[in-house]
DNA sequence: GCGCTTACTGAAAGCGCATTCAGGGCCGGT
DNA sequence: ACCGGCCCTGAATGCGCTTTCAGTAAGCGC
């Protein structure tokens, strides 16, 4: 599995007949005899010589390669937030490297103690924490020694237990403001489409809705939150099993635009009409959504400036004292597939 | 930049008084004392020791992380595709990392050059390759040296210049299927949304559909084929254009899915129906396609599948002679965004 | 033309780890 | 008890590269 037989500077220094620190000097741009110079690049160009990564870093050279850690790349909301890490990333001339952990903590784990092992110059986490927090505990402890090593990182739309520079979301805000709106809509049955209750996204996402709620005197039925995963096909089943309970809402509200999809297909699949039949909200405003049919009413978030802005500081550095917190996004926006009730 | 002031093994073996070769023994879980090895574990726990991957390697450790470059994770295709060799990687045991190019040569070069020197055991490239034949031939003397060197190399729908292991989307034969359904549905008049030609993705779909329809006798416009950037802007784009141009067109074949996405949007923008007014057909089959209204009749490729194809090619040695090369899907799948031509 | 600075070059050290090679306990056999 | 053999340990080597450090040739003023 590992390649073998490989040139190395060693080869290329013999080929051009100048010493191993000559040719390495050429091969980095540093002061050179022009001629010896192009002799060694002659030489490495002919061998097809690559330096390996490994012996450049052991022996000191700085890593140009930062790590970002999401979820699951192919949830349009994580690839929306990394595409923003991408985009200064590459402004800034690094390389960026996309990990997916599946919602799989030890691979979590197992990402940052690779990068780490790698000496990357910065690691971002994008996405809720785990429900257990003993593995974020783990993984705090496995930041750590990376942090005080002069390792970089950056949080986005994660649990606030780590303590580093964080860039979160407004999702109280967001939902609350969420749940104005719909109430100016005319709407006072509501159902939500939750996931994991132990994540804080979602307790911040259902907390300030429901609380929105409260303050108008709306309450929110128990039997009318139903839980899935965030995924389409959550959203689909969620919806489902609320429409076989046969709830009364006039409005549902999704914690993710994903699950507002799936909601929306099961809508469909049972022949009712959004939102004629039925009003549907989501949160995050991933791409997509605006070219559904009906367009998707959700909270907004400025996904990509959300992954542009966890790489900005995870680039400067932190001359201030402790972690700085940025929030972002929570604006409503009205589209087609909530309409006013009765209408 | 660098992270410093490391723990080293060295850190671990003096803290529980054991040498250089017991510890690292003890941590690689080879044949050692029980007691010593539980000193060691100690240790290294207790000092929140990291072993330097780049040391390890260049011991000669064999590295577990697969490269996988994409033009664009944003875009669902790749991701969908990604999706899939991160599911056989995972059950292999191998973490993936992924890397974006958005479409500029150089990056991906630098990408590749990074995971060779970096010793990955395998290196994916996902997606059509550059448009410019200059770069075709740098990036093949990059990956070069890296299959002598043991290498293994994969590539999923590229071009097919690189002589290496591929699964290709059917994308001729495919195109041919949907002109053949389209003609079937009574459209006569067509008018295709096309990517850069140079491209041979595009060539090859395009090609496949102008001959299908050539054999029915049915010629295509020269105008009424417009080409724009694989996206959905570019896609709203080519419509929007294409609307201007005042095309007679009964019928719309979108060289990708995304693309007909826009196309869509820019037809709904325009206060156009589909299918009712003009039908809209796209390629790939991404997920998203099912859930959108009406839903994207496409060509269905299945791309989870072509992903974990490619990672078994690259994970399985090749005992046979030359390269594999495996062609994959190609199915129509009418939905609602067709309609038969007058209805 | 001599001594001194300047500018490169080459030898060598070492980054952190895996691993080979010897050496030293300990066992069983006699 | 004594010796061969086994198993485990520790010292030492090297992976490929960057980077001092010292050395040598060239360039300058006098």
């Amino acid at each position: 599995m590992q390649p073998r037989a490989h040139v190395t500077l060693e080869d290329v220094a013999r080929a051009a007949d100048v010493s191993l620190a000559t040719a390495s000097r050429a091969l980095n741009g540093m002061r050179v005899t022009p001629q010896l110079r192009d002799r060694v690049l002659a030489a490495a160009e002919k061998l097809a010589y690559t330096p390996n990564a490994h012996a450049r870093a052991l022996a000191g050279a700085s890593d140009r390669t930062v790590g970002v850690i999401c979820h699951d790349v192919t949830d349009p909301y994580f690839a929306a937030i990394a595409g923003g890490v991408m985009r200064v990333a590459g402004d800034n001339d690094l390389l960026v490297m996309l990990a997916s952990t599946f919602r799989d903590p030890e691979r979590e784990i197992a990402y940052v103690s690779m990068l780490r092992a790698e000496r990357a110059p910065a690691i971002l986490l994008i996405g809720s924490g785990f429900e257990d927090a003993r593995w974020e505990r783990a993984l705090e402890a496995e930041l750590k020694p990376y942090l005080d090593g002069g390792g970089r990182v950056a949080v986005v739309s994660r649990h606030r237990s780590l303590k580093v520079d964080s860039v979160l979301p407004e999702n109280k805000a967001g939902a609350a403001a969420m749940a104005r709106a719909l109430l100016d809509l005319g709407h006072r049955r509501f159902a939500v489409l939750s996931g994991p209750r132990a994540l804080t996204t979602v307790a911040d996402r259902l907390g300030g809705f429901r609380e929105e709620l409260a303050r108008a005197g709306v309450a929110l039925d128990p039997a009318d939150i139903v839980e899935g995963p965030f995924t389409r096909d959550g959203g689909y089943g969620a919806m489902s099993e609320l429409l076989s309970r046969g709830s009364a809402a006039t409005c549902v509200f999704a914690l993710t635009d994903v699950m507002a999809i799936g909601a929306c297909a099961a809508l469909r699949d049972q022949g009712l009409s959004v939102p004629d039949d039925i009003s549907v909200a989501g949160f995050d405003d991933i791409p997509i959504v605006r070219d559904l049919t009906p367009a998707l009413t959700t909270v907004a978030l400025p996904l990509q400036r959300l992954g542009e802005k966890a790489m900005e500081l995870a680039l400067t550095e932190n001359n201030g004292r402790r972690r700085r917190l940025l929030r972002m996004g929570g604006e409503v926006v009205l589209r087609g597939s909530t309409a006013k009730v009765g209408s």
